[in-house]
DNA sequence: TTTCAAGATGTTATCGATAACGGTTCGTAA
DNA sequence: TTACGAACCGTTATCGATAACATCTTGAAA
């Protein structure tokens, strides 16, 4: 008890006592464990945070966000790779409850996370959705909008001459940022009173051998689009690799926009045109709510932030009117 | 009792009692505290990740590997981020000792993360050192070896006529893998009969702003150099935009390698030559031989695994002999 | 000298899971 | 009927920290 009271520093100990209580901590090294602490308090000062993939910058960055804002709170991140697979999600939710973490930070694998995510809502456990939101599932989530964001690039491939625009989009339709950027593309479409047509839509695993692929049978159409639209940054990487495969140099033959930045690619080569969205805002601000959530600081009502992304324009796709743009470099900025 | 028993699935417990005990963990959704295991069995299936910066896609790919390792022992993964800062790093350490975590996987912020580490082995604590060593003190490490990496990568630039090569270096000389490559860079001139000159030395931080900055010096020199060697991927990324805003093309006016392939990028542009070591390795590789020692399966000494980087050869630095080099495309390969 | 208060220190119970052991029930053999 | 053992279920103690309460010490006032 009294060394309790030492380590806390709380009085009610005299001098020579803790003194000599400070001497022994030094010589064994002793230090106390938060675990037994948080049997008592009901604490553990540890969130988890369920991700895809961690090796995706965006997911790394946010990851960086999350751990910060979780740091200045004194919380620790307990980090899982979910592989975007359920099953192992569901079974890191479970184990991540059994830690005790006091909330999770989740980037769901696809709407069927909701089950999982249901129970934990039916427990009064607190949680944030990252990035995806879940149709029907009333919590607090941090997101891109995705509608808009798509809706500016396509209206962007449109203003510059484009009127036959593939879209690469997700095999896996239950995933909200595919379905949102699929919505998007659709709404610029008719917005400018181009016909839509199913059979420029090519479902794709999000990675870059999916984009690869995509963009093959894309070229392989009886009449090739002037642009693709890729659902994300490496699945645009794929498309990028699958065109100079061909022969195809980007923007002359064929444009080329994306969601998401890829980091340092700009400086390299000022090159792709994307939407970029602040990924560590995104973790940062989902674990401000969930840390308020915590605390019980927020209400009963869920809060949903929609974050926008920034056009960058750069030289991936020009005027459809044969003139050559100059070059975008200033765009990239100076380093920051 | 009987809980523990049908949670544990251990017999001596009757058919109906069983099955009561299922249905209520069922409607009470009911988890047990791995908190209060881990306090009789003294374990808490977490093991720590300390790195200086986890959006480095160095760093998010070793955690992937780590995690994913680490998962398929059973543990989960604690991640801090120290931003190469000393103190951080060292209230990482004691905090994570606090939280019981079973042992530690730490890419320390410099040499002066010793002391706390000296610590960590005095008290038998386990831990492996990733991607960084420490002089004098004798761990776990797993690294690459950036000593033959760096006079391979200076070697590559010698053989196609390179003389007058500079290198950007890490500001803080405390850093094992900075030193080893000024090490290599210095052994590959020697072997070449190429005598050394300090003034073909930058040190600047490790980012994209010291390698800009950096770069603007070399610029600057009386007799500019004809290659320069960084450090790592992002400094090379920041030396390549100040030499775009000088007008000097890569490899044309300047030749240009690094440490760290730059993912994606290849494909985008198949550019820069580059040591690609595999980061994801060097963190399964770490959290395996932590498991080990955990588990006491690891015998006294410690062990040093010491991996060796690819060289991949791209366009950033042509033959002296004026002679164009072909392009390298294909070395990048079919997407993985 | 006795009394009391304030300050210092120690005891007991608690958090949740479980090891170790104790008690109960019931069927079967003596 | 009694004895015995297996199967089943419960009680107590424990891990480490701490809340709540108890005890002890000391010095000064009555």
């Amino acid at each position: 008890m009294t060394v309790s009271r030492v380590i806390n520093g709380r009085d009610g100990v005299g001098q020579k006592t803790r003194r000599k209580v400070e001497q022994a901590i030094l010589e064994l090294n002793y230090v106390p464990s938060r675990i037994a602490r948080g049997l008592i308090s009901n604490k553990t000062d540890t969130i988890g945070l369920i991700v895809p993939d961690v090796a995706n910058p965006f997911f790394a960055l946010l990851l960086r966000g999350a751990e910060m804002t979780a740091r200045k709170a004194g919380y620790r991140l307990l980090v899982c790779n979910s592989e975007g697979d359920l099953r192992l999600e569901r079974e890191y939710v479970n184990d991540l409850v059994s830690h005790r973490v006091e909330g999770l930070l989740i980037a769901p694998a696809s709407d069927r996370s909701k089950a999982s995510l249901v129970q934990l809502i039916r427990d009064g456990f607190p949680f944030v959705l990252v990035d995806r939101a879940i149709p029907g599932l009333d919590c607090d989530t941090v997101k891109g909008d995705s509608v808009v964001g798509a809706r500016r690039l396509t209206e962007h491939l449109i203003s510059i001459g484009h009127r036959r625009i593939a879209h690469i989009t997700d095999s896996d339709d239950n995933v909200s940022t595919g379905r949102e950027r699929l919505h998007g593309y659709m709404e610029a479409l008719q917005a400018a009173g181009i016909p839509y047509s199913a059979d420029l839509i090519f479902h794709a695993t999000v990675d870059r051998i999916g984009g690869y692929r995509a963009t093959q049978q894309i070229l392989a159409l009886p009449d090739v689009p002037t642009a693709i639209f890729a659902v994300n940054n490496v699945s645009a990487v794929g498309a990028m690799q699958a065109l100079r495969e061909r022969g195809f140099s980007v923007p002359r033959d064929m444009g080329l926009v994306c969601f998401d930045d890829v980091e340092h690619l700009a400086v390299l080569s000022p090159f792709l045109t994307v939407m970029d969205q602040p990924a560590q805002t995104f973790g940062s601000l989902s674990a401000q709510l969930l840390l308020e959530r915590i605390s019980g600081r927020a209400g009963e009502r869920s809060r949903h932030i929609e974050l926008q992304a920034d056009l960058i324009v750069r030289e991936s796709c020009c005027v459809r009117t044969g003139v050559p743009k100059r070059p975008t470099d200033r765009l990239v900025g100076v380093p920051r």
